[in-house]
Order: C-alpha cells, then sequence, then structure tokens
DNA sequence: ATCTGCCTCAGACAAAACATCTGAACCCGT
DNA sequence: ACGGGTTCAGATGTTTTGTCTGAGGCAGAT
C-alpha cells in the first residue's frame, strides 16, 4: 500500500534512490552513496532515514545477516504515481488529466519518446480492455 | 520567477488555490472559503500564510484599498510544472520522461481527452520549432 | 471629536518535522 | 576477553508549520 498521505523528505528520497538504483544494500554502503565525505555519524543519520522509511513501509529490512540489509519496498512507479496523485489533489481538485496537459505541453520529447508515447496511449485505448463503467 | 526549491505547504496551497480559481480575494474572503467555520483567529492564520507567500513570490497584493486585495502572482501551470520537476528530480535524475510514461500509464483518459493529447503531442512536434541542437 | 468596526503588522507561541549526533549494548571471529 | 563491526534507543538543535495575540491605523457614523 505505502499510500495514507505519504510525506518523503528529500532526505528521505536520497536514502531511497540508490535502493532503487543498486538494489539491497547495507546502511554502510549506502552511507557511502548519500555522503561520500564520510563523517563520523553520517552512519547514524542513514540509519535513522532507514528507520523512517521503514516505518512508512517504504523499505523493508533483512535481518539475516549481522549487518542488516535494505531494499526498497516500493517501486519508483507507485512513488511516481503517489506524487502525481498529490498534485492532483493540491492543484487540480483531484484530477490527472490537467497535469498530464501540463507535462505533455511542457517537456521536449525525442522522437523515439513521442513514438513510445503515442504506443503507450494506443494501449490505453479503452475498447480492447473489458473496463468499462 | 518563483522557483528556487520551493516548497508549498498543503495550508499554502488551500490559500492558493482559491485565489486561481476565485480570482483576487481579500482576506475575509479566502477566509470564509478555506475556514468555512469562521473562528475568531482564522482569519490572522490565512494573513500568516498569504504573508509566507507573499514572500515566496507566489502572490502579490493590492495594497490601494483599506483591505489589502491579494492575487495569484504564479499561475497554476508554473506551479504544477515546478511540482512536476521536483519529482523528476527526486525520482527520476532529473528527467520528466519517465513521469510522463507512468502518468500515461496510470490515468484513464476519455475518448476526449486521448483525442486532445494526440494534439498536444502533434504540436510538440519538433521540426516545425528552431529548437533543436 | 470620539467611538466603533474593520483592517494591517510584528511577533509570540506550541507542536511537529527533520536531520544530526551520542552512547550503550550486541555479536562474532580471533 | 578483546576489537571492530553492528544495531538500537533516544537526545539534541534547528527549522517549519499552523495558530494565535496585541498594538496600532484608517474611515464612516454619531
Amino acid at each position: 500500500m505505502a499510500s495514507d498521505r505519504m510525506h518523503l523528505t528529500d532526505a528521505e528520497f536520497a536514502v531511497l534512490e540508490p535502493l532503487w538504483r543498486l538494489g539491497p544494500q547495507t546502511i554502510r554502503q549506502l552511507t557511502a552513496v548519500v555522503y561520500p565525505g564520510q563523517s563520523v555519524s553520517d552512519y547514524a543519520t542513514v540509519q535513522k532515514l532507514l528507520e523512517r522509511l521503514e516505518g512508512k513501509r517504504c523499505v523493508s529490512r533483512d535481518r539475516a545477516g549481522l549487518a542488516h540489509v535494505f531494499r526498497a519496498a516500493v517501486a519508483r512507479e507507485d512513488v511516481i504515481d503517489e506524487q502525481l496523485k498529490q498534485i492532483a489533489d493540491r492543484l487540480c481538485d483531484g484530477s490527472l488529466v490537467p497535469v498530464l496537459n501540463q507535462l505533455v505541453r511542457r517537456v521536449s520529447l525525442s522522437k523515439k519518446d513521442r513514438e513510445q508515447l503515442r504506443k503507450l496511449i494506443e494501449s490505453s485505448e479503452p475498447s480492447r480492455r473489458k473496463e468499462q463503467s
């Protein structure tokens, strides 16, 4: 689930992101990535951030080994969804359509991107699906 | 500009939104909209929120009359842009393309929406513009 | 001219969120 | 039993957030 009205912090994002990019990591590994200037207690900071992320069901912890291994418990896509939903709620009365319009208007697409996007729209054509109301 | 690394609060959004929807408003008018249960000092709360929004260059104030009249100084679209950019930065290494893909995948479009979207994509065709490298 | 009501303004205030940091306890291989 | 890594609980300080208070200003009615 991982969504009630989730507010993730910049620092939390910074810890979560390497978990997506590099896969499961230990605290020490993450610390090296997030705080390259390995100060003494950055370790503990990352630890605390992970603890909060765990509380928010965004990461899970494997306690088997000596050093716990953390992995992202939510997909990047789900978090994007969540964030987009929040924009829609706060700015567009809950509807994602204006958000989509604005996004398409602003983003500059490569030829390939545009092609892929077209396909995506095709495939979301309702005619095929049984998802009528 | 109104964008350095803007963090707008839920309460701030709640005050900003009626300014878009209803046009320029006085504090009292806004208070009636945002806090329908007009308590004594909700007025001052709205005032403070407007003050902060002004500090963030999101609203401007017309000091001419007795009661100042506030108006949104940023377009809804600009704020959407800003928020989308933040998602991209935090979640997608700065690129909006994955955000767009995810959005298209999730949103359910009406026939009309889809048509409009197609047009929008057409019109963003780069061939017309001189903005290539 | 004073009263009254609405207004602004500066700032206090408490609670929560955030990021950071500390210290104690633990486990394990040597 | 020691030494180096680890977890865990919690303190700390700053900032943010939302709310609220009080002092003063301006305009129109009495």
